[in-house]
DNA sequence: GTTTATGCAAATTCTTTGCAATACT
DNA sequence: AGTATTGCAAAGAATTTGCATAAAC
């Protein structure tokens, strides 16, 4: 996946922070924070962050997971690694929030259909699944301590 | 289900603000945020409906609900209504957000089962679901125009 | 050259904290 | 009487807006 290619596509121009931002969530691999970004990103302004991360928002590169302590959470959407363009998709899978250490990742596995019988006369758009709790690394140092 | 005595069950003082919310939350039938509570109840001042709402979620009264634009919101917990007590309790039943009006509303036929294959050195406490679009009602109003 | 993005300051909104006065048990 | 709650002011955090400068196309 090509940070230039990528913005380009979308019809976005190429700036330094948007490319340092785009190329922070492919290695990342995982959900960041508008105070990640800040802290990984420390000369750049935080307003053109905000910013980036609304035109990425817009251009459906990210997607944002809102954990339950109200933070907001960033992530690729994952069809923009394939050449297929699904222009409408939802963000169906879950999202698993450690409440420790904060750390926020997609669990692509685990899709949630759904529910067509229930809200007959609504129409829905957008699912969010947040699950919370401890994360594998964090069990562990607990259990050292 | 009476106001006053499930307040002195969980052990909360019996105040006008207390009395009041319980009684919206009751009523409503649906979820309410902070800044619906506070146009309610507009001669009560907000930090104590900041700190009323902290005090029914430790009780576990109620739980919260937050929506993709990051806005809390906060439902009854149907525990309450049967004299039994459950003491931990997963809120994993699924809520409805309407983008337009923001009506949020517990659907409790739609409940998530955890998956217990993925995530399995972590521990999950939380679950939140949120289905965000367009309500009954909206639909209609839309059409209307 | 024209359009879009950035950086800074300032405004807004949401939420929390400290403390004296008040209400509850 | 003793403890918890309220209301107000003020502080703090998160996000948005306006505008001149700078960079991208």
């Amino acid at each position: 996946m090509n940070v230039e290619e990528t913005l380009k596509k979308v019809g976005l121009r190429l700036t330094d922070t948007r490319k340092a931002v785009l190329s922070l969530f492919i290695d990342a691999n995982k959900a960041l924070s508008h105070s990640d970004l800040e802290e990984k990103l420390a000369d750049c302004d935080k307003v053109t962050l905000y910013r980036t991360l609304s035109s990425f928002l817009e251009k459906d590169l990210i997607h944002k997971i809102v954990n339950p302590d109200g933070v907001a959470f960033f992530a690729l959407c994952k069809h923009h690694e394939h050449t297929h363009h699904a222009h409408t998709h939802l963000h169906n899978h879950g999202h698993f929030v450690c409440k420790i250490c904060k750390e926020t990742r997609c669990i692509e596995d685990f899709e949630i259909e759904i529910p067509t019988n229930l809200l007959l006369n609504s129409q829905i758009d957008e699912i969010s699944v947040v699950l919370q709790g401890t994360c594998s690394n964090c069990i562990k140092i607990q259990n050292r301590v």
